[in-house]
DNA sequence: GATGAATGAGGCTTCATTCAT
DNA sequence: CATGAATGAAGCCTCATTCAT
């Protein structure tokens, strides 16, 4: 293969890559705007202003398309862990700093939210592994915030910290989705207080855990 | 059963009521065993031998039609929470009650669960006054639970009985979606633990507002 | 169930089965003109002046609709077979007569060919009870007239009828095959020939199990 | 191998016609493990590792490539025809042979019968000159076998070769159809018989022009 | 009230072919 | 010569909803 293919192919990856990007950006776009259930493979062409046919090139079906835009998601809410735990050096305050992180990345991407909960009740969809992997990486990170905490003495030593990794997630998730949806009726049932409710869980939930 | 439930029967006893009572029933059925995805105006109507624009007599459209599912399954689910308080005497072991039933209810009729869900997902939906009254019955349920139990001294006097009853909801949602479609990752995570990891979260839900 | 309901839906039977017919006409004259190739379910349903969906409401699917053109082209072909033997009292004749009316057939209704060919064709699409019967009421007229045959002593003992029953059919085919579509270079092959060269394989078929 | 043969090989021996040869192979790969249906030029392109629009610089299209495909499987018919007529000095035991060994060329290549029915059945398809003439080498070559056969008195002398050798094709490629497709069928109305159906329509047609 | 045939927009996906590089 | 990304028409099918009877 000469030089110029292995250039040329070089170019064309990365401006694939670009391409692919871009495909997703509009996808997300959809999503971020309309919902999920808006998510069709032409509004993407349409909003993407390419062909049908093209999208198919960057993504073997709908499904992996909206795979992809979950990893998107998985990996910004990695991130935003990475930078809640980096704020103090606290595990407790750590642990805080994560549920805090994720109800944040989903206020202000809120149909993102979708996306996490799409894999999550779509049963039937199998998971890529590096879906999975995204996943495991979130879960790892926090069970060795709970490790250190563990180590320091600063939750009962009887916890599981796996269980209550999985824990954080699902009940952050089911508090989100409450906030989200029932926004009108968390605001009457509990008038004024907003934010607190969701500070009240996680209150909630270290108290739970500390020793 | 409550003098509100009985009263609403009485008025809802007329023939056309019945017939309404009919194709829920029927809806529901195809829910449970298939699916909500499976859910369609034509599918009811044939189960429900019914014609298909008859259908739409009852329900205005199909979003009307799955709300009335979904007020159905809060009927039975404050049932569950009933008789999950009526099990023990103790306001502590009534809130476990309440939470281990919610999850009881969902296994045992997993496709509801997706009806939960949708309300919950499907920020756009209003709920109808019907719903959010269903609804409010079972936060005040448990509510007056959680006042007793303020009341003996068994939990925090700083616990928001409202809010904690809104954090149950909620979290047990979360809680239960994840053990629904992450069945297989939790139990790879978590090996040898399966239901225990429930009872864990109750646990540390519980230990997070005790006194 | 009412008089007039049953009535009614009498009438609507009826006039479900004329629509019914209405769209196979309308596939077959498809077929006809431009070839299985052409029939898509739009072109049906735009030769018929009705929506797409309507089609669905008579044919499952596409296959369905192709197997019941395939199996009024049976029948047709079932009836073409008596009138030929009917033509005649003498069984070989008959057999001739077999031969001769599946040839004129597919010449009157060139296309037609090809829907008997699908299903020879496409070794993946199970037939359907219905159109299996066709084909072996058609083999079973043909055997009738064989064993015929052999009774008078017209043909060697040895012929298995309903194997020659399958050769018949399976050779017919194949030759009206060649002659739909190698019209051309058969005429070139055999100069002046024309009509002569399909009598002449009825001659040598004949010829192959007479006594 | 021919001289023909041999002197269009040497014709092709330019790089261009070896790569020409090369899609072809990979385009038969193809069809013979995953049939005709399955054959798609981007198919093509990757099994030849080659981009798709150079598959277009060596055929005009897809129908050509078919059509070379074709050529190819009758190259190889003709060399089946030729190995069969030289197991045996007998012109009848050579027709025998000529027809045997047409059943298992496309039992052993079953998917090349697509390619036999595909120009077989889609009349509008011109066939290329090539295609014409290695139609007519195997035409001739039959043709010069029933020469023979009618020198020596075998066969009737009214028999018009030509005529023959095209029914002996049109009719063996019926069978072979039906063998192929109706599988099932044929065994079950004539059950324990198998592979004696073929024999037996050999034998009849045999019958039918020897003197 | 009840019916259910009809609608048709909209969803997903494929693939032969073109054309700028 | 070679590339392969892009095209977009076309195919199949679903289903909420309407409306004439």
């Amino acid at each position: 293969m000469s030089e110029s293919t292995i250039s040329r192919r070089a170019r064309n990856d990365s401006a694939k890559d670009l391409r692919r990007q871009h495909i997703l950006d509009c996808a997300e776009k959809i999503v971020l705007h309309k919902g999920l259930s808006q998510l069709s493979i032409t509004a993407v062409a349409k909003e993407a202003k390419l062909a049908i046919g093209t999208i198919y090139l960057y993504f073997e079906n709908k499904e992996e398309l909206i795979a992809q835009l979950t990893l998107k998601s998985r990996e910004i809410l990695l991130q935003k862990f990475r930078e809640g735990i980096a704020l103090s050096p606290h595990p407790l305050e750590q642990i805080r700093n994560i549920l805090v992180a994720s109800q944040n990345f989903y206020q202000e991407n809120k149909f993102y939210h979708e996306l996490v909960s799409f894999f999550e009740i779509n049963a039937g969809l199998a998971e890529t592994p590096e879906l999975k992997e995204a996943g495991l990486a979130i879960t790892h990170l926090v069970v060795s915030v709970l490790e250190n905490a563990k180590k320091q003495g600063l939750i009962r030593p009887e916890t599981d910290e796996k269980a209550f990794a999985l824990i954080m997630w699902a009940t952050s998730v089911g508090m989100i989705q409450l906030l989200d949806v029932k926004e009108a009726m968390v605001r009457e049932l509990l008038p004024g207080k907003g934010q607190d409710f969701y500070n009240h869980y996680v209150d909630i939930l270290l108290r739970g855990i500390m020793s």
